[in-house]
DNA sequence: AAAGATTGATCTGTCAATCTTG
DNA sequence: CAAGATTGACAGATCAATCTTT
């Protein structure tokens, strides 16, 4: 039986997964708020921020899936809700009648332009201004090192056969 | 009105946001399967470390907000789930009776220790590994220049008046 | 049979309102 | 009235099942 040592409790591996937690959860309740005053959560905006930087400013819902933290289903609810709003209208692919695109309208793009400034701001203030010039290539070297392992797909650089550009994307 | 300019769509800054954001949903992704198999999501993970760390192996509901990422009433729900699965008690608090604590049992502290040595394998096989020796430090001093910002509160040094020590804890 | 998408049931967490104690 | 905790109503996401098309 594994007996519950002192030094498990207080491992440092803890303190830097905690940070991790932390660092997160204070980042995208910032950013979360200062969406929220455009009428989107996150999810939303990332979805709506992907379509814009799409070849035809669409995508196929598979492809949404695969670029974001949603399965399948969350992808088709967040796109429910958007389209509900007007900001994004699903449309038939003519190629294949399984897939559906998402076309982001010109309310969404609206939307977004609305959004988007103060987000960056958000972004600088509360994650490039504390880190510093001189530690954000640093920083952004680790989390891409990190990033590669967890998420292998995300930078698998075959030619997307489909529609699906691998840049690197925010949520 | 803000035009869409195409510089704003791919600013560097979200690229490093939606770094941040991939690194975390991957590695809540393994450590969440991990501990799924011992019965227990990250957030009670999260309070059963904390209890366990604590003075007297408890902490009062308000502690356990002020120390994780949940509302008030996200840890009441979580304790709820706890203590009906028999990893937690409640116990009223003698001087304040406004006050409730959630101590750890017997059972929690083993259900901890059974899934602790898993969990810190995958900080090690998908933080730590990835890092590597040589950007831990650099990496675990970034994120604590961010969580000083947008937690200021996690480090505010005051001697704590109640039982709440300003470890740096997980979830 | 596999891929794309959606739906129903459910889980986890939030918010606002409430109750109790200080 | 403020602080601590809980509750009801609801939002957002997941999973497993389903339907259609390949």
């Amino acid at each position: 039986v594994t007996r519950l040592d002192d030094d498990l409790l207080h491992d440092p591996r803890l303190t830097l997964m905690g940070l991790l937690i932390e660092v997160m959860a204070g980042v995208d309740c910032k950013t979360t708020g200062q969406l929220g005053q455009h009428g989107v959560t996150a999810a939303e905006f990332g979805v709506l921020l992907r379509l814009a930087r799409s070849p035809q400013r669409q995508l196929r819902m598979t492809d949404l899936t695969a670029q974001t933290s949603l399965t399948n289903s969350g992808i088709t609810r967040v796109v429910d809700r958007l389209s509900q709003a007007g900001l994004v209208r699903r449309e038939a692919c003519p190629s294949d009648r399984r897939s559906t695109y998402a076309v982001i309208t010109p309310a969404g793009l609206a939307r977004l332009a609305q959004a988007l400034p103060g987000h960056l701001a958000e972004v600088q203030r509360w994650l490039l201004d504390p880190l510093g010039e001189g530690a954000l290539a640093e920083f952004e070297a680790a989390l891409r090192a990190v990033r590669d392992v967890v998420r292998p797909d995300a930078t698998a650089g075959i030619p997307p056969a489909a529609g699906s550009p691998a840049y690197d994307v925010p949520a």
